[in-house]
DNA sequence: TTTAAAATAGTGAATATTCATATTTTTCTT
DNA sequence: AAGAAAAATATGAATATTCACTATTTTAAA
């Protein structure tokens, strides 16, 4: 018998963007606890994992890619500077825009994360779906996001 | 010719944890500017969706449900109360735990909001999708979510 | 049953993010 | 070429989130 006020047909269950950000933040969590363990916030690995895919990158190149907002970027990198990660240069070719790289720690750091990262992606996401699906996922994701930002 | 600087095989392009959120970023883009007209964040939406399916719920529950932090929840129900949408009640069944429920207010732009993000998954999903790899996403995410939290 | 442990929310200070705006450099217009 | 507009980043105050801890109530154990 359905409680009356859960007689729904329930919204949030069948709502695409609702179950991308459950999927993602259960599978996510885990990884979380492996950045967490180098004192790393998820915004900043992602950030860390930008620059090891592209060696350097603008300031607003890295806030598209990384899916940040600009300001909170730059206050990021500030914070993940101070920690000696990364580095800022002025570039030459556009004076107002500031490349960012990571120093070799950085680079190490990142390094061993994506290594993680992988893993972590095996046991917690193709072991779970099999190959199939999750090659079909990806390809899903891919149609739904059209021009990729990478 | 490969810069050396992006030699790399690109890590990111088919991690899918960054796949998902970039999709999820994508599509979520445009229903964040529905929402924000309505002086909302996105997780304040969170929630008021949670309710409009469930009644009433836990500030645990829905902490749970609507992927916050409790914490987090509380200070944010303190805000969305103050604005009159929301309205918290000791549970009898349980005495520690604080029932939240929409106002009448909070019900009629939840219904709104639920409505309007109908017509945007319709339009910023199904339609670039299809029918077919719409459920098929849906269906893989589910198998990735295993116990739902709804 | 009395105590110990767990569950549930709340609190407030520390930290992070957002928002509006300033600064500098480049690009566009005429 | 001069000036206006756009692009790229930084800045700091306002706002939100996190973190560690408290208070209360319930559950489990001795």
């Amino acid at each position: 018998m359905p409680d009356p006020d859960t007689a729904h047909p329930g919204f949030l269950e069948n709502y695409t963007l609702f179950l991308m950000a459950v999927a993602s933040a259960q599978v996510s969590r885990s990884f979380h606890e492996i950045a967490a363990a180098q004192g790393l916030s998820v915004a900043e690995w992602r950030v860390l994992a930008c620059l090891h895919d592209l060696g350097s990158a603008s300031v607003s190149e890295l806030a598209r890619l990384s899916l940040l907002e600009q300001s909170r970027l730059t206050h990021l990198i500030g914070r993940i500077q101070n920690r000696g990660l990364v580095l800022r240069q002025r570039s030459n070719r556009n004076r107002r825009s500031v490349l960012v790289r990571l120093t070799d720690e950085g680079a190490r750091l990142a390094a061993d994360l994506v290594a993680q990262a992988k893993a972590h992606e095996r046991q917690a996401v193709t072991d779970k779906l099999g190959r199939a699906d999750t090659e079909k996922l990806h390809e899903i994701l891919r149609k739904l996001i059209g021009h990729p930002p990478v």
